[in-house]
DNA sequence: CTACTGACTGATC
DNA sequence: TGATCAGCCAGTA
């Protein structure tokens, strides 16, 4: 049988990859895919923090797109963005003036 | 089961 | 260097 949608589990991997994320370190939502072992998985990855709720122990701030930027959600209420560039600020990481962040310095790899 | 969408990426123009 | 198109995975209608 194959298991081609991991569904829950790919989820709970995906919240366990971003909670091991140390602080002042970030990662990309295709790393996390890869890491998982989906190469193109990104845009499930991102659905799966988009389903996370307020509150969580995960950092879901450290999770940026691949341009080390911080993808826009909602243009009506984009208050999360705000606050996820807060929170990075707040833990150490720099914003260019072009609002991204030094990925070559900041992104965390997994072992 | 098919179609569309979304916190993405990589290739092309 | 910046905008556009297509591909990929999971979820919902």
């Amino acid at each position: 049988m194959k298991e081609y949608h991991q569904g829950e589990n790919f989820y709970q991997k995906v919240y366990t990859v971003v909670s091991q994320i140390p602080l002042g370190k970030v990662m990309t939502y295709g790393q996390i895919a890869r890491f998982l072992g989906y190469l193109h998985a990104a845009r499930a990855v991102g659905y799966a923090l988009h389903l996370l709720p307020h509150g969580s122990s995960v950092p879901w701030q450290r999770v940026i797109n691949y341009q080390g930027k911080i993808s826009p959600r909602s243009i009506d209420f984009d208050h999360a963005t705000v606050v996820q560039r807060l929170l990075l600020e707040a833990e150490g990481v720099m914003f260019d003036d072009d609002d991204r962040v030094d990925l070559e310095k900041y992104l965390w790899n997994p072992e």
